[in-house]
DNA sequence: TTGTATGCGTTATCAT
DNA sequence: ATGATAACGCATACAA
């Protein structure tokens, strides 16, 4: 006799079938009643609700999903999960995610075959509802390839330049010529910088602005105050070294993110050079250490866990309304970044 | 004509029978084709392959899923997803998850009411194939609560006490017996310590290692020595101002958290105190800062990529064999911490 | 407002 | 080795 053993009924998890015999209504009155409650008379609403409260009912989601021809998820592609710059935009998806009952999926871009692996299996075999790129790098067309249709996507953060797709973006270039404007306030002539990867948007965007502002202030553009790096640590302490052998030397320097910021003042310090003493440093990012660094360093402050949840909210809005043209302004949003100041920089003497 | 517009045929995603029709096989063949290439004629799966290389056929898991009774994605339950310290352990599960074809969702056990919904919702309504929980403080019976069936569980890195569910931790104790060790070496006999929040199992784990290599010593362990924190920069920080008011102060100040540690040394900083010219610190985790704080954090060091590599196998080893009994020592493994030496410590004068 | 009936795309059982 | 067919659990079109 299947289904039973010695005999106690095994319990499977009840099934909408259940409910409805429970309450003496069909499953469709369930259904109903569960996922359009207004459409069902306010009796048979209770009974039902009774049913599923007693019996312990849970809709099965796999099923709901292939019927109603959805995933049920959103898929989020992050250059490198292990990065602390992702985790608060990360809680801000998923926050907002969770309240739409969508699932949050992450997929790293770096690694290795993602390319034709994971990432083309979300965009192309319905395993996402719609996509939240935070990879500026994955180019544009990657995601039209084949002519094949996909889900939603929204840009956060990063996106790929000349893109038609909707983006929820920081404004890094006025961030970073708000650091420009607060070193040249302090009497700084002399104002170095230190970049993230070529390749990458933010790098070129926060470029573009610190390029600027120092135009406008008629300050110089000197090529060996450009140092390379790419956000991370290392690359700011090798920019370190680069400015101590600088015959000329700028009296301050703003770097591309906060980790390039710390790396550049840690080799300095194990080079007895003093900031600010000796020379200014601006970050950008604001990460949580920024505040507690020796010194406390000025940076660039952007709204993390919000992008996240714009980012969010406009993918999910797209998902709700396929019929709406995800290009144009509208689904492009910027927001401010602001100008945090600490104790990594002071006036020229 | 429905699912025809102007002549022209709505490509939906093709289906298995539309890789049955062109290689003129049934669905059957086509589905064990996929499933299990041995069980098909050689011949036979050629013609199949192909098909679904010119359809571009991509299996669909919902309803593979439904069918299989299962969900394709495993649940890790993080206490706090802006925390840096589990990016490392998440990007080891996401891979090894990965590789094995599941998807990851991450789920915050901190949002404001988690309990009810989104926990109890993974936990008994098949939407995780297993879960992995880093977070001790989920009372064990939360997860055997109305005696319903749940999916198989494994603790990592942290876990709940007397738990008899299976668990992958890194060696507390012994890691902070590591930092006690290397303190005494060099001559220190007060020897003070940062605590994590008291309910969580790795600040007692820590504090256990602590007292035992003090006690081991013949060091003496003074109530005053002992400073209250979460884990976060601002309760080191506060540690700081409880050491600098303190009648006879420890000479070295050993922190459950590197957070916590530069907090502290952040704070002395700001007061004139130097390390580790003043105090020798010793931090634990090993998070990436450590390594370019000022000065640079001598600190625990834990493989954080590889407990979530070992944890994911072992949730994993647990789904493809539910018949193996998950209790018992063969599933709870223990990785060695290492003391990494850098700047923060040095011998008492 | 409610019930009946069908199908979502796949896999597994049972024949052949 | 292959094919026909029946579920998996739910949601909806249609009928009543």
């Amino acid at each position: 006799m299947p289904g039973r053993r010695g005999g106690i009924v095994n319990k499977a998890s009840p099934t909408i079938q259940d409910v409805a015999r429970m309450a003496n209504v069909s499953t469709a009155t369930v259904s109903r009643a569960l996922s359009a409650p207004a459409s069902v008379a306010e009796e048979t609403r209770r009974l039902v609700i009774e049913a599923v409260e007693r019996s312990g009912y849970r809709v099965n989601q796999t099923a709901r999903n292939l019927r109603r021809k959805q995933a049920g998820a959103i898929v989020v592609l992050v250059p490198n999960i292990g990065n602390p710059f992702f985790s608060r935009i990360l809680a801000g998806i998923e926050a907002t995610a969770s309240k739409a009952g969508l699932n949050v999926l992450i997929a790293d871009t770096r690694q290795p075959r993602a390319h034709e692996g994971p990432l083309s299996e979300y965009l192309h075999n319905n395993r996402a509802d719609g996509i939240l790129v935070l990879d500026g790098s994955l180019p544009d067309r990657f995601f039209s390839a084949g002519n094949r249709s996909h889900p939603p996507i929204v840009y956060a953060c990063e996106w790929s330049e000349g893109t038609r797709l909707p983006s929820i973006r920081f404004d890094n270039a006025g961030g970073a010529a708000l650091a420009v404007e607060h070193l040249a306030d302090l009497g700084h002539k002399s104002i170095g910088h230190i970049l993230g990867p070529l390749d990458n948007v933010l790098t070129r965007e926060r470029r573009r602005g610190f390029d600027n502002a120092l135009k406008a202030r008629g300050l110089p553009m000197r090529p060996d105050w450009y140092f390379d790096g790419d956000f991370t640590l290392a690359t700011g302490a090798n920019a370190a070294l680069r400015w101590l052998e600088l015959p000329e030397r700028p009296t301050a320097v703003t770097a591309s993110s906060d980790e390039m910021a710390c790396g550049f003042m840690s080799e300095l310090y194990r080079n007895g050079v003093k900031v600010p003493e000796d020379v200014s440093v601006v970050g950008f990012d604001d990460i949580d250490i920024a505040e507690r660094f020796i010194p406390a360093l000025t940076t660039i402050s952007q709204p993390r866990m919000e992008i996240g949840e714009t980012a969010a909210n406009a993918l999910i809005d797209l998902i709700r309304n396929p019929d709406r043209k995800p290009t144009g302004t509208g689904f492009t949003r910027l927001l401010d970044a602001r100008l945090v100041v600490r104790s990594s920089t002071r006036a020229v003497a």
